[in-house]
DNA sequence: TTTCAGAATTTGATCGTTCAAGACGGACTA
DNA sequence: TAGTCCGTCTTGAACGATCAAATTCTGAAA
């Protein structure tokens, strides 16, 4: 194993000093054309890379992105869906730089104690939290902290001046594009097999189910009758998807807030239309319709709002100790993908 | 924001010098038991934490494990899997005082060249390869290097002399078992889905399907019969299983190497005993029967040979320039999860 | 030729830790 | 009493990069 090249090995090979190697690398501008060429020839003549490390004891970067790696879910059939973004995520840091540390943590309290280990001995650059809720107190800690991190998530009931930069896909569109698709096919009694109020990501679905229907001339109590509500899962989906379709007035066809509740409704084996929301491998393996998240770019926008906060201007934003313009986000859009079961 | 912690503060707080500090945090036997209260009590108080960064400048060492996040594959299934065992590798590596680097790579070459990139830049002190197969060229590499790694995934193919540590799950013994189920439930006609040969996970489990079906007596003739081959995904698992219930002497009962075959096998519809490989979320999702690794035991097992390795007389052994005892390997035996279809 | 501004490059200090070697005091030995 | 040793603690140097300031070079104007 070749022992470690140095910037100083760059520079005697090359006839600079140490810095004028630094400054071909971190600003190659101020360096004369002639000279940085020579460089470049010595740092790729010894494969030379610069130590992360003793980088990072200098500048106080770490050039490290943390982010969670959720557990598999109870019904884990939507995990997969977290998977790929962490893959996307992985990916679209590396290309501006950055690597992905994993941590895990069972609940809020031990991911914030988490933080904080963190921060003192790898002290990642930023962080990326999923699966934000009502009153989320790691954003807050993390804001009090004045750490960069992104949500991918919307901050659900958070007041704009706490803001902070987010990514998310809307699922209102989702399921209001998935509606548009069955009433455009003829059905009319389209039901909406969602969770229980008060989920952020729940009742967004919801919403877009619902004001498709309303515009389409359906009243409040109809659309009452048709709205069922229902913790996660594959047999709680086959429940719900039954009742529906025992109702006086029975649904033809179902908007669903899960592929797993999609799959419940699908198990019943009844003529019905069902429209499934994460595209995951289930999904695809069982032939349902479902609204797929373009997870690889909400990845890459996560790391897009990272890197503005890193290394553009945030720095000095921070001294100023005003954070001028609001925080950015981006909302994505998902697309509906046809299979069999619509 | 409090600013950092160095361990000069600490040392002034508890009246001793820096070094001796380090000592309490490094070598605490060779201080004095009151002094050692003293320093402790300061770390409490301010708060104290390595700086990951200064420490690896001195040691060298990272703490960093590095592993390979898998894209998530056609059919998607089996993604789940890599997923758990990445969880409890996190879980694991954290309660060792070590953390989980992702990195991305299409294809073996340009693994090969992260694996470079990697140590030039952040130096992990170990990686981890999952997904091995015939020749890998990752294994050769990593041990000309002298990285540490462990694989999950036996070495297929490999002289022992070239060995290196690996976790593995005992696929044989999970199909036997699956088997032994399924002739104890009265089956004698037990087809086997199976990739095609070549691939070591796929033939090893064929192997414990054909050994326990060969003590029962069953010939090879008749075991020909049984045994199908072909890709992975659902309406492959479809078409065979067609094909096997089709048969002049139809099959009863299904042994499958993946539950993506196995539910293609469940969606024929027909009465048929099946039990999967790798108890996926759809395996639990469809009440699919099927064979259970113990993930995070093989992810606790690869960091607890990593650790033997890197904290232990690795370092040593590899200065004498011998490893002396052959690596160590953990095979762990799958659990079957009993579900409707068997 | 001299002067000077600006560009290009170099030098010394520093980040926070651990290593290697040295200092100090007390006990034990000769 | 002096010498030696051991346990405990301290001091200076080093890891490899960047920052800040000093220095040298270049070319144009006086």
């Amino acid at each position: 194993m070749a022992d470690k090249v140095t910037i100083g090995d760059v520079a005697r090979y090359a006839k600079v000093s140490r810095q004028t190697v630094s400054n071909v690398l971190n600003s190659p501008e101020i360096v004369r054309e002639e000279t940085r060429r020579r460089v470049r020839d010595a740092v790729k003549a010894l494969g030379y890379r610069a130590s992360q490390a003793a980088r990072q004891m200098r500048t106080g970067r770490s050039r490290l992105i943390a982010a969670r790696i959720e557990p598999a879910q109870e019904d884990g059939i939507n995990g997969s869906v977290f998977d790929r973004f962490l893959h996307g995520l992985t990916e679209s840091a590396a290309r501006a730089g950055y690597r992905v540390l994993l941590y895990t943590a069972d609940d809020h309290g031990a991911e914030l104690a988490t933080f904080d280990d963190l921060l003192g001995a790898y002290d990642p650059d930023a962080f990326v939290l999923t699966s934000t809720d009502y009153g989320d107190p790691r954003t807050t800690w993390l804001l009090e902290q004045r750490i960069p991190f992104v949500t991918f998530g919307r901050p659900w009931g958070v007041p704009p001046e706490r803001g902070y930069p987010w990514v998310d896909v809307d699922g209102a569109a989702g399921t209001a594009m998935a509606t548009r698709y069955l009433l455009d096919a003829g059905h009319r009694r389209i039901g909406f097999l969602g969770w229980p109020e008060g989920s952020g990501v729940g009742d967004d679905r919801r919403a877009g189910w619902a004001r498709t229907m309303a515009a389409e001339g359906i009243g409040a109590a109809e659309l009452a009758e048709l709205d069922y509500r229902t913790s996660d899962g594959v047999p709680e989906g086959e429940a719900a998807a039954g009742a529906l379709l025992d109702a006086e007035r029975p649904v033809t066809a179902l908007v669903c807030v899960s592929d797993s509740l999609a799959l419940g409704a699908l198990q019943t084996r009844r003529r019905i239309c069902v429209i499934g929301f994460d595209d995951t491998p289930v999904a695809r393996a069982v032939g349902l319709t479902s609204l797929s998240q373009p997870l690889a770019e909400a990845a890459a926008s996560c790391v897009s709002l990272l890197i503005g906060q890193l290394d553009g201007d945030g720095a000095a934003d921070r001294a100023r100790g005003a954070a001028e313009s609001p925080p950015a986000h981006r909302l994505l859009q998902p697309s509906l993908v046809r299979r069999r079961s619509a």
